[in-house]
RNA sequence: GCCGGCGUGGCGGAACUGGCAGACGCGCAGGACUUAAAAUCCUGUUGUGGAAACACAGUACCGGUUCGAUUCCGGUCGCCGGCACCA
């Protein structure tokens, strides 16, 4: 008889072993083909892991580990995110320096990583906060401000009250931190920003030629928000200037009623003198400007606005004068901060002449039959057709925006244009823990990046690294370290005081795995050739508008610049769900349902653990977490562990099983690259149940089924391994092979239906001619044949079906 | 409002390309072992009726296509996630 199974002293050993072999290192092997498989890297939090954490890790540890086995040199590497807002917080409370408190965070989620048997290649650990990291961060950065992509801005930015730093737009949710919480307000600044928006095309046309889940492609696409139309030029009455809109229904041009610019548009203060009411226009611009971006959205329902008595705008395409008004329903920071208003044909336009009895005119009839615009906007263009619309009367909408382009370009008073919601990418932090931004500013030459001989540019030692009320960043405090001299005319310069945000170091860590101790270059060329893209990226969805978005622009402004060498950053993104506690609702310290996965170490294994992760649920949905459930999967391998009593020494897989066993490895094997951890594991207990309803297994059969579960359990089955007497190292076996003809049975039992409800069943050769079938069939079901047989239906090795009337 | 995703036993969840709905696990019930409990093992477990064979109903709801629908189509309701005045 066996020993009880014991995790405490097995898992600990075996992991001690790979380490000495170094046994998941990647070899610099190129002529083998490659495997990178890559989960998002941790932030080093002082929470320590969550089990949140090991579901992602655990699931392309089975594929990579899977993947070894079948002879691929496999890249899973492990590194740390590590500057940021919560390691300040902290270091600032606790009288620690960030660096401290990275070094101990770190130390203690590699213990638990370690504890978890990850097959991690420990020998390519990177940090963000390594200064011989951060030195290529600047690197990238020191090339984008030479490619004119990174620019400083005088801008509102969103301000958090509490951390106090500027926030991108993305990491504003609700109109709060999306870290903290707090109120978010604007705030004007100066700042770096990086013009992602130049890759806004290339970012959505990248989409068509990855592998990527279909709602993160199109999460990315809706937050880049590609919309095409028109700018029209229409003039101002008795003025030279033109007001240009943007339009993506430049068709409904004969449709105009009014016209609306932001309350920020300048041509407000430059016609100051012609408006009559202009006290009311100061009121209401006042009014908006105190609105967050969220209150505008918020009160979006009532819409509000003040007609500017004294500007007329005359529409280019009939002559009609339509008057101008100022509303905060359109924004300054889209298109040209002022449109042509077609209510029949608009909701909003719509709303807003309701409110002020603005004159609704329809240009666009449903199938050519007309609507009752004064109930509703008319928007749907697939059904639409031109009328009241001169030369495109009769057209499709399809049609007639394109003979209006036309038209439009030919007269000289429009464009076509492409706009995207996308904005530039807000790169400074008021912060001390992250990277400096290598740019000095000289009073005679501007912003002059220093010399790439001098990266990396060291983050400074200081004594208080507290956020400043005035918005500035902790490091203008050192006079020491800001006042330098000018890398081009060596006159006095001050060094920029922001550092970068934490996205900064994310967007390019998969490119430093390749080669992570290269002093020369980011990664060499060869690396980078061989192991890019990353085969498998598996994250969150929470970073598919934030870090996917970001990490891809970087790669193709790197790839642009020839330094990688393919387009696209990750060939295949997955994205996990998360797990919630045992009362379904979301982890949390406040909830009082968070479980610490060093427990479930502890008492069940980091093999029940991992089983369990993959067990719990459909990968990409959420599921919560059951004790009960964890004991189950404890009980499994428990089950596993005692298989050793009931193994026979024969080594082939036994008659009765047989075809059972090349279904077993097909449905694993496949399961295992489709995210269906669940049903690999359903699978393999099945088996397990077969055997002990037999009371034996083949050894042959042990030793597949000890391969087949080891990606998901190592450490047991490599002690089981050992234990029956094999050498070598079960991570070192070939993944096992199955015959496709032998997943077949011979025979197979099939449903005899009438009328499509099962009456009986019937087992048949799978291979038995249709008329012998159906025949059998109707013998089986003799005492129910009652009426008129209409049809009879045989779907080979499924099912037979008998209509009868 | 718009865009995604989802709705199956007491629970987590299975079901290939339209072919025996409920695999696998949990829980529960009964039994074995035990002085007893735990652990372990065995049996049962969608509902209703029946001792059973079996019959009927059943995949959110209504309808359609089909010999046959959890799966495809149209509509309704509900839940989750994202975006939200982007002209």
């Amino acid at each position: 008889m066996s020993e009880i199974y014991n995790h405490k002293v097995v898992e600990p050993k075996w992991q001690k072993v790979w380490d000495d072999e170094k046994a998941f290192a990647a070899t610099d092997d190129y002529s083998k083909p490659k495997f990178y498989a890559l989960v998002e890297f941790p932030y080093p939090s002082g929470q320590g892991l969550h089990v949140g954490h090991p579901r992602p890790y655990t699931a392309l540890d089975i594929v990579a580990r899977k993947r070894r086995m079948q002879g691929y040199n496999v890249l899973y590497p492990m590194g740390w995110d590590a500057f940021g807002l919560p390691t300040e917080n902290f270091a600032i409370k606790n009288k620690v320096h960030p660096k401290i408190v990275t070094q101990n965070n770190v130390a203690r989620f590699k213990d638990q990583l370690h504890s978890l048997g990850y097959s991690f290649d420990w020998d390519r650990e990177v940090n963000t906060t390594d200064p011989n990291y951060y030195k290529w961060t600047q690197w990238i950065f020191l090339k984008l401000f030479k490619a004119g992509l990174a620019y400083k801005k005088e801008m509102p930015i969103n301000w958090c009250t509490s951390c106090k730093v500027g926030l991108a737009n993305e990491e504003v949710v609700n109109g709060c931190c999306e870290r903290c919480g707090s109120e978010v307000v604007r705030k004007v600044k100066s700042e770096w920003m990086l013009k992602i928006t130049e890759y806004a095309d290339k970012l959505i046309d990248g989409l068509d030629g990855v592998d990527y889940i279909e709602r993160v492609k199109v999460s990315q696409k809706n937050w880049i928000g590609r919309s095409t139309g028109a700018e029209v030029d229409f003039s101002i009455k008795d003025k030279e200037d033109k007001l240009r809109i943007y339009t993506t229904r430049c068709d409904t041009l004969f449709g105009v009623t009014y016209m609306v610019v932001s309350p920020e548009h300048p041509y407000l203060d430059k016609y100051q003198a012609d408006i009559k009411n202009w006290d009311e226009i100061v009121a209401y611009r006042e009014a908006a400007s105190k609105k967050s971006d969220f209150e505008r959205a918020e009160l979006a329902k009532d819409k509000t606005g003040v007609q500017i008595d004294g500007l007329t705008a005359i529409n280019p395409v009939n002559g009609k004068e339509v008057p101008i008004w100022v509303s905060d329903y359109v924004l300054m920071s889209y298109g040209t901060g002022a449109i042509m208003a077609v209510p029949a044909h608009d909701e909003r336009d719509w709303e807003f002449a309701k409110k002020f009895n603005l004159p609704i005119i329809q240009v666009v009839a449903k199938d050519g039959e007309e609507v009752d615009v004064n109930a509703a906007a008319f928007t749907d263009v697939a059904t639409g057709v031109l009328v009241n619309s001169d030369f495109i009367n009769g057209l499709e909408v399809k049609d007639a925006k394109a003979k209006m382009i036309e038209f439009l370009e030919e007269k000289g008073i429009g464009t076509a244009k492409t706009n995207y919601k996308l904005r530039d990418w807000v790169f400074s932090r008021q912060r001390y823990w992250g990277e400096p931004i290598p740019i000095v500013e000289c009073e005679k030459c501007g912003f002059v990046p220093i010399d790439e001989s001098e990266l990396p540019l060291l983050l400074p030692e200081v004594d208080s690294y507290m956020p400043t009320d005035n918005g500035e960043s902790p490091l203008a405090a050192m006079t020491d370290w800001v006042n330098t001299t000018c890398p081009c005319c060596g006159g006095p310069a001050k060094r920029e005081t922001d550092t970068m945000p934490q996205w900064a170091g994310s967007s390019w860590y998969f490119l430093r795995y390749c080669d992570p101790t290269n002093e020369d270059a980011l990664a060499s060329k060869e690396a980078l050739n061989y192991w890019m893209p990353v085969d498998w990226y598996n994250g969150g969805m929470e970073h598919t508008t934030l870090h996917l978005l970001y990490s891809r622009f970087w790669h193709k402004f790197l790839y642009d610049q020839d330094v990688v060498t393919c387009p696209e950053p990750y060939q295949k993104r997955t994205s996990h769900g998360m797990i919630l506690g045992e009362n379904g609702e979301k982890m949390s310290k406040s909830r009082g349902n968070v479980v610490n996965p060093d427990d479930i170490v502890r008492e069940y294994g980091a093999d029940t653990l991992r089983t369990y992760e993959m067990f719990i649920g459909a990968f990409d949905l959420a599921a919560s977490w059951s004790e009960d459930g964890v004991k189950g999967c404890r009980r499994f391998l428990d089950r596993v562990w005692k298989l050793q009593d009931l193994m026979t020494e024969e080594e082939g897989y036994s008659k009765d099983l047989e075809t059972k066993m090349h279904q077993t490895i097909k449905k694993v094997t496949n399961d295992f690259e489709n995210l269906k951890y669940n049903t690999a594991i359903a699978a393999m207990m099945a088996i397990l149940n077969d055997f002990y309803k037999k009371n034996a297994i083949t050894k042959g059969e042990l030793k597949t089924l000890i391969v087949l579960l080891n990606p998901v359990a190592p450490h047991i089955t490599e002690e089981m391994w050992e234990a029956i007497g094999e050498s070598g190292r079960v991570y070192e076996q070939t993944w096992p092979e199955y015959d496709e003809a032998k997943t077949v049975e011979s025979t197979v039992e099939i449903a005899v239906q009438i009328n499509g409800k099962t009456k009986g069943t019937l087992a048949i050769g799978k291979d038995d001619p249709k008329d012998d079938v159906i025949a059998k069939a109707k013998e089986a079901i003799a005492d129910k044949l009652t009426g008129n047989i209409v049809k009879e239906i045989y779907v080979p090795g499924r099912i037979v079906n008998i209509v009868m009337k």
